[in-house]
DNA sequence: CACGATTTGTCCGTATGTATC
DNA sequence: GGATACATACGGACAAATCGT
């Protein structure tokens, strides 16, 4: 499974597994992926390698961390489509979390959205 | 300046110094923040504290490592307009380094840019 | 409502590898 | 080659949130 005198960081080949279970199906959007714990005693890991493939995964919007609980598949559906208007604008802001997308209407109202869940078009 | 008894978190604070330094022009695009090492003797912060706040700010945007040098304050101009036309699609894809907004074009081509790079208007 | 078990969040120390200057 | 700096990885510890009992 994991080769630990392969050239990729360890956490990466991690990462890429479980990346790999998810697009299997065996994990669904609300699933919860086994604990870090667990994963670090299957893979033989530590918590700080499993933790740094998680946030791999959590930057790719694939899962995120549920305090006390564990860490949840997300759902990732169609993105839903987002019309941009003559005077509309549409940016990015990225920070807490998930990356932002930001729209502003003409009349000044904002709307926004996960970054991954949109998909914006022209008029 | 960090208070070990605050309610946030070391890093949290720190990432909110840093912040505020960068903001304040202390350093510019293409400067090099002081080392790990440095900001870690200099808060009385481990390295781990000091990474994680430096990780919070490249989430950001705000500054990205470059290996066996130091990390570097991003360039962050006036974001560049795109415009969508009809028929025009753009997305945010994440995963490799900071989200990418990708355009496709009516006619198959699509173009790529740092996500907060862009800002993007309907026609 | 209280309590314990589980799980993630944060933090420390240390060590080694690798890229840059 | 040597010094510096980030990347990766291990270990341990305690806090805080959640959930079932």
């Amino acid at each position: 499974m994991i080769d630990p005198h392969a050239d990729r960081a360890l956490f990466r080949q991690l990462a890429d597994l479980l990346r790999d279970r998810i697009a299997a199906g065996e994990f669904e959007a609300g699933d919860q992926l086994p604990s870090e714990a667990a994963l670090g005693q299957h893979y033989d890991l530590a918590r700080t390698a499993v933790r740094a493939a998680l946030g791999v995964l959590r930057g790719e919007g694939l899962v995120e961390p549920v305090r006390g609980l564990g860490w949840v598949v997300r759902d990732r559906g169609e993105p839903r489509p987002v019309r941009l208007r003559r005077g509309d604008e549409a940016t990015v802001r990225l920070g807490e979390g998930l990356p932002q997308v930001v729209v502003t209407r003409t009349d000044g109202t904002t709307e926004q959205y996960p970054a991954d869940t949109v998909i914006l078009r022209g008029t």
